[in-house]
DNA sequence: GACTAAATATGACGGTGTCAAGATTGAATA
DNA sequence: TATTCAATCTTGACACCGTCATATTTAGTC
């Protein structure tokens, strides 16, 4: 029986999500460069190649991480954006704090998501693409609502598009040079965000 | 005497550039993850640990490389903004297009330069650090005199450095979805980098 | 010419991802 | 129930990698 989680003999019988969970574990200890598949296997007390038979490389691995990601960011996305209380303008605020602040709590997993490793020359899995395209066509989404309510500074023929990959960049880039350890003063993180708001709201 | 640059017999005489020189072709040809100090110990024709008597590590040569790189980026900031054809906007619009356009022509050397690897856990090289922080603070400044000029918007208190917090954010942000493969669509960065400058402009 | 210190080379170690081949197991079939 | 079979797991091996300890060569100085 495939659907009892409770470890069998030999067989693990759930190798797969075990693998997953563990390595995630790994990745918020020690971060994407303390994760091997060899220490993976160890601290799960399996044979150092049995991943192999449920994912195809470490490649394949690190995009079941990554694609959980998007889907917890893609959920927090939704549940901000649709909560009952809160004024647009209050919305698009919450959006650039929560996004950079769940960068700042998940670093080794939003390096993960976002980084060359997995996007770069064909890397990304189709499960991956079909977890992240989504999410990034609900930030089109959010924009094209706060722009038709003429909320955001521009001047000019409007494109949901283009001012979501602006707003995008701008949250993705503050969220890289902190989690790089660039932006070493992280207690001012919401100091910034207030500020890129602020830069952005039409006054 | 070393300052021959022509190779000598045995002893190198001007291995330590070589190295940097090297590296960096192998950087722009394969990415950093073809970059390795065997392959390129072999390809400049020197044993595999030749190299640790220039630098203490392959970090510390990565840093020897992203340091250069810095220095390039602050040139071309500094020229860019002392030029005298160009309006205060069309310089404001400038940085933007060209800091971008920086990370698309050296998308592995910006990878260095800006990525975990070597901010990371104190691996910065003292003269890396002395190399990128006046590029750094060069932003700032910028940002301070586009500021005092009223060109970006913003309503309540200007802090020259939170603007150019959030500015820097930006293009690195774009900079950095583009590198990654994120952003697929590289033809439209200067659609991208004009849009962004209006919506920082005030209208 | 002898000496010293810098520069280079060789060998070795532990770590990595991954492939090929064999062993074990659970489940379906006969 | 006995047999087969495919999925799962293990062992062994290979080619890389960064780096250390050690030996060798060379350049410059007295």
């Amino acid at each position: 029986m495939k659907n009892t989680p409770e470890k069998s003999k030999y067989h693990h019988g759930d190798l797969r999500t075990t693998l997953l969970t563990v390595a995630g574990e790994m990745l918020k200890e020690g971060g994407i460069e303390e994760l091997s598949l060899r220490k993976l296997a160890a601290r799960v007390g399996v044979s150092r190649t049995a991943p192999y038979h449920h994912f195809k490389d470490k490649n394949a691995l690190l995009c079941g991480i990554a694609e959980s990601g998007f889907k917890q960011l893609h959920q927090m996305n939704k549940s901000s954006f649709n909560a009952d209380g809160p004024s647009t303008k209050e919305k698009f605020s919450s959006f650039i704090h929560e996004y950079v602040n769940f960068a700042k709590a998940n670093p080794d997993l939003y390096e993960l998501m976002f980084g060359r490793t997995i996007w770069k020359q064909e890397n990304s899995t189709s499960e991956l693409r079909d977890a992240a395209y989504p999410c990034f066509q609900y930030q089109v989404n959010m924009t094209r609502e706060w722009q038709q309510l003429k909320l955001l500074n521009h001047s000019g023929e409007e494109s949901a598009l283009r001012a979501s990959q602006v707003l995008w960049g701008t949250v993705h880039g503050i969220a890289k040079l902190l989690i790089d350890g660039i932006y070493t003063d992280v207690a001012h993180v919401e100091e910034i965000c207030d500020y890129a708001v602020d830069m952005f709201l039409v006054h």
